[in-house]
DNA sequence: CTGAAAGCGCTAACAG
DNA sequence: CTGTTAGCGCTTTCAG
């Protein structure tokens, strides 16, 4: 059976298709038992409107389109499994909350809230410019958590329609760039080890070939310089960049000479180190105080609490949703940035005393 | 500037609009030099087909839709706060992974494997019905994970498209209803105590009133039933469900009368059960078994770890997705079903040794 | 208040 | 191989 269109419903209900229109977009301008008639002719007839057709007609979507590409482990398949249903093993902890979900609640709940369609689509594997154009051509606006494609393609897009990249920046292209507060979460990190506890010597672990995480030590870095305290020229271990993970921290160790603190690179690395330092007989917070910075949920029990710099994920997916409607599909024509401020989570992994939350109390 | 049609590629590259579009869609039937020179003067204008007018033309849209309410409390809004930055307190372990997310993340992978397009709705607390039709609009199929609107509804959309119902069976329509197979699961799991553990007194503790809940202490019953075993009558503790959770339990641990195990309606009253027998200093395994049902990420870590049967979100989003796609466009004419099986997770609450997973070890 | 008619941008026969 | 043409279903002036 083929479905009801507005010439079908127009038709049995005695009135004209722009009628039929009206009755939906300008209620006001049918009178009430024409457009009782209509309602219920429709509902009858089964009909349910072409959007592709409303849209066409518009020349609006009213639809936004979150790219996201499958970086995370637990969400890719294994050789010859279609359903990506089997998983090695058990869920890794470590990687919740998923950035991706985070990201994709708080868009999605933007958009329908402002009554825009939410269009998810990222790479499979094949061609990214591909889908992403695909994409394109379906929506009023673009965001793009992970784009590992090449710029001109994104240039492209940013010329006809609204594009915004999420906790990326390559470079200046007329997009709208939306991402964490690094400087600001940071910092008060900082202050709070130097003002609250004292800290001395603060020392970094974690790497410097991923970019993100070489921001972070510069950021630190760059606040004990203005606090006047001594600065780390260098982390003080690379962590999991190295071949052999925490030796630098094992030495130190060894010589009795620990910092106050070792900021981590992120909350993996974090609850690594004090692992580490307790088989080596050293305590956290009691001997050195350690942090992270991310916020995964492994940190809100583990044994010490982990102190942290939160990432406010959902709040950029909301913000890029919002930022993306207000521009009704029209592209931004010079670079523009939103920094998302981070949360200080401060637990105990710094000496902070706070009631351990256990996992039975659920 | 307007967007460029492909009239305006027609024209600067001087072949009529119909070898354009067969550039696209048969690039075979077009000679490779009328390709090269189309494909360049599209790139030069910047040109991204209309999927509107596309789908209009096609007659099909390309895109699946998956319908889920809002209701994980993580996820919703705070009063006055627009973005659902805030969250009370810590982000909830318990909930972890979300189901919502799971489902999500098999329907996209399926779909973007089978290169559809996903459209993500739900209801903001407006009027459902709208927005699922309007969703229906914008889509070949339809996946509803969580419908509480009306039945007529859902019966107008599969009269038109296929639907599919996730873990959610309202009757007979002519849908796909996907869900957990509890019976296959929660036999498992009564097999494995039964045979491995040699349990002769197992006992449910849950509540009668949900729907699933109640489904799941039948299964067990049957189960039971079928072995031969003792079967109870009725649930020995109602769980969160009473007033005074696990005054019951309590009171069999006092009369020292505690069956050998205790088979819970889900993870979070089975944690709850574990932690609150330790309190009256009964052991799990060792004095009681207890065992859950969905598979949280916080039954992975507690102590002991969760022996459970996990319910295959991800698998149920995935399939629909598949099924949906077969239809290309068409409804279901009379009610299908499919069962997934859920996945005994064998842990240490049933007295199955194994390895403790340290957070730290991250 | 209602209707006629002109597109929206693209696809898919069908001719050439 | 390429061009012509007739829609796809709906919105929206502009007349009536």
């Amino acid at each position: 059976m083929r479905r009801a269109t507005v010439y079908d419903v127009a038709e049995r209900a005695g009135v004209s298709i722009a009628t039929v229109s009206c009755t939906y977009w300008q209620p006001s301008r049918v009178r009430e038992s024409t457009r009782l008639k209509v309602l219920e002719v429709a509902k009858r007839l089964n009909y349910i409107p072409s959007a592709s057709a409303r849209n066409l007609a518009r020349g609006r979507v009213g639809a936004l389109g979150l790219y996201s590409f499958d970086f995370c482990p637990v969400r890719s398949l294994e050789q010859g499994c279609e359903d990506g249903q089997e998983r090695e093993g058990e869920t890794d902890i470590c990687t919740y909350p998923l950035y991706a979900d985070e990201v994709e609640r708080g868009f999605q709940q933007a958009c329908w809230q402002m009554g825009q369609a939410v269009l998810l689509g990222g790479s499979t594997g094949s061609n990214p410019t591909r889908s992403v154009v695909d994409m394109a051509g379906r929506v009023d606006g673009l965001a793009l958590l992970s784009w590992l494609g090449d710029i001109s393609t994104l240039q492209r897009l940013a010329t006809i329609m609204p594009v915004v990249m999420l906790a990326q920046n390559p470079g200046d292209l007329p997009v709208l760039y939306v991402s964490a507060d690094n400087y600001a979460g940071l910092g008060e990190l900082i202050d709070h080890l130097v003002g609250v506890h004292g800290a001395k010597r603060i020392e970094y672990v974690g790497s410097m070939i991923d970019p993100e995480m070489r921001e972070r030590f510069h950021v630190i870095q760059e606040r004990l310089t203005q606090l006047g305290r001594p600065v780390p020229l260098m982390p003080v271990d690379e962590g999991f960049a190295a071949k052999q993970p925490f030796q630098s921290v094992k030495a130190m160790q060894l010589a009795r000479d620990l910092p106050d603190a070792l900021v981590c690179e992120n909350d993996q690395t974090a609850l690594a180190v004090i692992n580490f330092l307790r088989g080596l007989g050293t305590r956290v917070p009691d001997d050195v105080m350690v942090t992270g910075a991310d916020g995964i949920l492994a940190g809100q029990f583990s044994d010490p609490t982990l102190t942290t710099v939160q990432l406010p994920m959902q709040r950029i997916g909301n913000i890029a949703a919002h930022e993306l409607a207000r521009q009704e599909g029209k592209p931004w024509t010079k670079t523009k940035s939103v920094l998302v401020s981070e949360k200080l989570k401060i637990r105990q992994s710094c000496g902070c005393e706070r009631p351990v939350i256990h996992v039975s109390d659920c």
